[in-house]
DNA sequence: TAGGCCATCTGGTCCT
DNA sequence: AGGACCAGATGGCCTA
């Protein structure tokens, strides 16, 4: 299958989303920002730390309008019961508990989202500025290492053979992730060997010598990782 | 217009 | 109790 050209977004995208702004398509009735979420969360702390206002009271033909706007409530009496105060309570409270849950959620994803271009950076694309979808990326790199893996094999029992050929090496232009192993802020893997997390060198997808692994971005879904290896 | 991809919200579960 | 993680639902955007 041919590699698709996905030209969604502009290489700044990357940048946008490590900024945390690459929310492209934020839903209209939520906040457009975290930071606006933010303020209404305050609001919400706020309202919280306040004593609730109790719930305007309609006027019988006033549409709404507040009688005795400005003045002070009598007493305690005259709002609404305690009982639907504290469920109101409640309810903001579990709101307020809500949004944050919201926030770090968003921020979980962000955060994922960002490893998961750190990982297409290391991945070599063609064309260049293609990008891998989220699931392209991760059964590409699972190949890539692979491939990678197997590269270093025959090139150890390439020199320990008997005429010493030289051994294989990455495709031209690929930007060998091996070489920021050694150091760096997104090296994919400081010392970890391949061999980790049960992953099997052998193939990630069937027989190593089946040609479909390897470069096969699309290679159909390769055997199920333990969980938490990714 | 259907389908793919994505971001976000949400409630449940597990962990510290 | 609060945070992290997860999976399902939903809606927007884009492309064939």
């Amino acid at each position: 299958m041919l590699v698709k050209a996905e030209v969604l977004a502009p290489p700044a995208e990357d940048e946008l989303l490590l900024l945390g702004l690459g929310s492209p398509a934020p839903s209209p009735s939520l906040p457009s920002s975290a930071e606006e979420e933010e303020e209404e969360e305050e609001e919400e702390e706020e309202e919280l730390r306040a004593a609730p206002p109790a719930r305007p009271v309609e006027a019988p033909g006033g549409r709404g309008l507040r009688r005795a706007e400005g003045k002070r409530r009598p007493g305690r009496s005259r709002g609404a019961p305690r009982a639907a105060r504290t469920a109101e309570t409640a309810q903001r409270i579990k709101r307020s508990r809500r949004l944050k849950a919201n926030n770090r959620e968003r921020n979980r994803m962000h955060n994922l989202n960002a490893a998961l271009d750190a990982l297409r950076d290391v991945l070599p694309t063609f064309p260049e500025d293609a990008k891998l979808t989220k699931i392209e990326t991760l059964r590409f790199a699972h190949n890539y290492i692979w491939a990678l893996t197997e590269t270093l094999r025959l090139a150890g029992a390439a020199r320990l053979g008997p005429d010493g050929a030289a051994a294989a090496v990455p495709a031209e232009g690929s930007p060998s992730p091996a070489s920021s192993w050694s150091g760096g802020a997104a090296s994919p893997a400081p010392s970890a060997s391949p061999y980790a997390c049960t992953l099997s060198p052998a193939s990630p997808a069937g027989s190593a010598s089946d040609p479909e692994h390897w470069p096969g971005r699309f290679a159909p879904g390769p055997p199920p990782l333990p969980r938490r290896c990714l």
